[in-house]
Parts: structure tokens; C-alpha cells; sequence
DNA sequence: CTCCTATATCAAAAATATTTGATGGATATA
DNA sequence: TATATCCATCAAATATTTTTGATATAGGAG
């Protein structure tokens, strides 16, 4: 073990109560770690409010493959959805990807037209 | 089949080629989305350039794994390696995480000091 | 040289996540 | 009512990640 200790300085209480809520944030990184998922996301930036069906054609993809990855991004509050009759309709929730990504990412999920 | 597509709309050419680098994020995402990884990266950002030792007694995490780990968040360009003798030092990589990451994420990951 | 510490790496086991195909409920349409 | 479409969910099969314990290498200290 080093003996000159950089790490001990801080205070003794900087103990996990203090700490940020990883386990959120890795529940939204989790949910982003995927490239399917990766393009579902690029595609509602693209397309804005999207229903399933047309999703699942676009982007080649069975249909319950394509609500398994859904229902992730929707438990992480990276999109949201309505339903219009059988339609089922989803969109990304700016705000949320917004609040984590950077402003670099936006041609690829932040905004839905040319800010780059 | 819904009959008005509101995606077809979009030029023929939109395919794979033309798409971002979403293996590369997912690569970075999957790096992230993880809470041993995230709390070494906060450790990182409170304490900036730590040897390997001091991360595992910090963190109470056996020598093995968090090797493992601090290996996933190398490869995927989020923090940087040095060694010094016998001891191996770690930092962010304060450009990608910004890169990737909102602002609104600095007092976890982007910045060493008060920024908020 | 010998011993000790720091750290990476490996292989097996355990835990999680994803894919696949089938099923069923809800809504629309004839 | 009968039939077809949209879509969520389920269970089983796969695939991927993580943990664990053991081993190996390299640098320092004596």
C-alpha cells in the first residue's frame, strides 16, 4: 500500500448516502448502450413521433424484438409514448436526453432538425 | 400496415452508410452503464489522478475487478493510464466525457471542482 | 538474489441481457 | 359476428457481461 495517501484527505463522511444516484444514471446509460436502441433513438429524432409499425420497418426489426428495446428506453425515460386506437406512438422525451447528453451528440439524438 | 406513412417520406439513400458511428457510442454508452464504473468515475473526478491501490481500498472493491473495470472505461476512451514504477495512475479524459456528456452531469463526472 | 507489493490477465462460474417464436388482448373493418 | 392488424408479454434458447480466485509479471527493498 502507497503510504503518502492522497485519497484519505477528505472528509470521513463522503460515504455513499452523499454520493449521486448512480444507479439511475446507469439505468439511462444502460438504456442507451445498445445500438439498436442507438437507432431507435436516431430515428424518433429524425422523425419525431413515430408509431411502432413503421419503426419496425424502418428500421428491419421484428416486431417484438422492437417493444422489448421500447419498453427499455421507455423505463429509462428516454421516450414516451401515447396510444391512438391500435396505434401505439412514440417520441423522444428532449428534455431527458437533453439533461444528459452533450450538445455535441444533437445531430445524432438532441434535436429533431439542423442544429449542427 | 398504416396507409400514410410519415416516414417514407424521407430519401431512399437514408440507410446504414449515412448513419452516425453507433457502434462507437454504443461502445462509450456501454462503459458508462455500469455503477462500479460510474462511482470510479466519480472518484476519478473528485480526486483527479489516482493509483489503482488506493481506487480499491476507496471503493472496497477486490484488485481483480476493478482492474477489469478501469480496463472497460480505458478501452473505451473515457480515462487515461500512466504508470509510475510499480504504481499505475488513472484520470478522466475530461474531452470525451465532455464530449459525450451534458453539463448538467459535472458535478458527477465532467469537472474536478465546484462548478456548480 | 530473494521477497514483497502493485497490477494485469486468465479461465470457470454466475449473473444479466437479448433474441426468437408463440400467444393473447384490443381495436378496427366488413 | 368473423376476421385482420397492431402490439405487449411470456418462456425458452442464446449470447454477453461480470465476478471470483488463481497465476504471472515487473519493480523496489533488503
Amino acid at each position: 500500500m502507497k503510504e503518502i495517501s492522497t485519497v484519505s484527505e477528505t472528509a470521513p463522511s463522503d460515504t455513499a448516502s452523499t454520493e449521486p444516484a448512480f444507479d439511475l444514471f446507469e439505468s439511462k446509460f444502460k438504456a442507451l448502450a445498445d445500438k439498436k436502441r442507438l437507432q431507435i433513438m436516431h430515428e424518433l429524432t429524425k422523425h419525431g413521433r413515430v408509431c411502432v409499425c413503421d419503426l419496425a420497418e424502418v428500421l428491419e426489426m421484428a416486431q417484438s424484438k422492437l417493444s422489448y428495446h421500447l419498453k427499455i428506453l421507455l423505463d429509462a425515460g428516454l421516450i414516451q409514448k401515447e396510444s391512438d386506437g391500435v396505434w401505439n406512438y412514440y417520441w423522444l422525451n428532449h428534455a431527458e436526453v437533453n439533461r444528459l447528453l452533450s450538445e455535441e451528440l444533437c445531430c445524432v439524438f438532441r434535436c429533431s432538425s439542423d442544429c449542427c
